[in-house]
DNA sequence: AACGTCTCCCGCCAGC
DNA sequence: CTGCTGGCGGGAGACG
């Protein structure tokens, strides 16, 4: 599939000791994988080992019978076929991933992305999945809409105190935020909610708002008439300097230069 | 570009 | 003992 060969040093064999097995795209969505591969999948399932599917592996999810009243995703194009050849299964075509602890199954080539760094987050943790998704030069977390959250509620965003500050100062983003204002108003002290705060987004707090202005101000840089400086007060840069500053450091190049290349586009 | 001041960050440690 | 917490110190880095 997708006209290039994938050679396979290890056989079937091999499934039988592994934690994660990732089956990607399946040739041919109409017809069931052999029974051997089947079997293998399953028994490997019963074992404790977790299953994710990409696109179209989806299909040999579904044949081993696993994803049987469960709620699945799938490439889009496939969602109605699937949802015929394996009508027990809920097809939501509508998410990224679904995630349900042992199984889980992803859209397109893209969302297998978002899926398997979804795996690694759970694994490793925020700061290790930032990591290997800045290496791969990938977004570390599309959001598929609410649906994402849906599966397994590990934490409602009303009592996860770092959420309801990241919300907080999403709305007020031009205001100032010291990390002791921050930290007092999740009710913890300035030191836990640095950890804490790190342990959620990855980054510390004064390095995730600095971030943080400098994407917001990116729309308005594209679609806002108002000058450079103003959109830098507005998005919380209390002097130019700093905007541009910080800008250059994330984005890689001025704000005026940035405006510029997309006025032309 | 340079510089003094302030804030933040994080390792470390002690306490619960 | 383990895991979470809060305070301290000093180096890094932001600010003006």
């Amino acid at each position: 599939v997708g006209g290039f060969t994938v050679e396979a040093p290890k056989g079937l064999r091999t499934l039988a000791r592994a934690d994660t097995i990732v089956i990607p795209g399946t040739a041919d969505v109409r017809r069931d994988p052999s029974p051997k591969v089947l079997s293998t999948l399953r028994r490997a399932h019963e074992r404790g080992a977790r299953l994710v599917s990409v696109c179209s592996g989806a299909f040999v999810l579904a044949a081993t019978g696993l994803l049987d009243g469960r709620r699945a995703a799938t490439h889009w194009r496939y969602a109605e076929l699937l949802q015929q050849r394996f009508p027990r299964v809920e097809v939501d075509s509508s998410v990224l991933y679904v995630d349900q602890g042992d199984i889980l199954t992803s859209a397109g080539t893209a969302a297998g992305i978002d899926a398997c760094l979804h795996v690694v987050r759970t694994d490793h943790g925020v700061a290790v999945a930032n990591r290997v998704a800045r290496r791969m030069v990938v977004a570390p977390h599309r959001d598929g809409g609410q649906a994402q959250f849906i599966e397994q509620p590990l934490a409602r965003l009303e009592d996860d105190p770092i959420a309801t500050i990241v919300d907080h100062v999403r709305k007020r983003l031009g205001e100032g935020h010291s990390v002791e204002d921050l930290a007092a108003r999740a009710h913890l002290s300035p030191r836990q909610f640095s950890r804490r705060f790190k342990a959620a987004t990855g980054t510390s707090p004064a390095r995730w708002l600095i971030r943080e202005r400098v994407e917001a101000s990116l729309p308005l840089l594209e679609n806002d008439t108002r000058g450079v400086e103003e959109i830098g007060r507005s998005v919380g840069f209390n002097s130019p300097a700093a905007f541009r500053r910080h800008f250059r450091a994330t984005v890689g190049l001025s704000p005026a230069a940035w405006r510029a290349q997309f006025r032309r586009a």
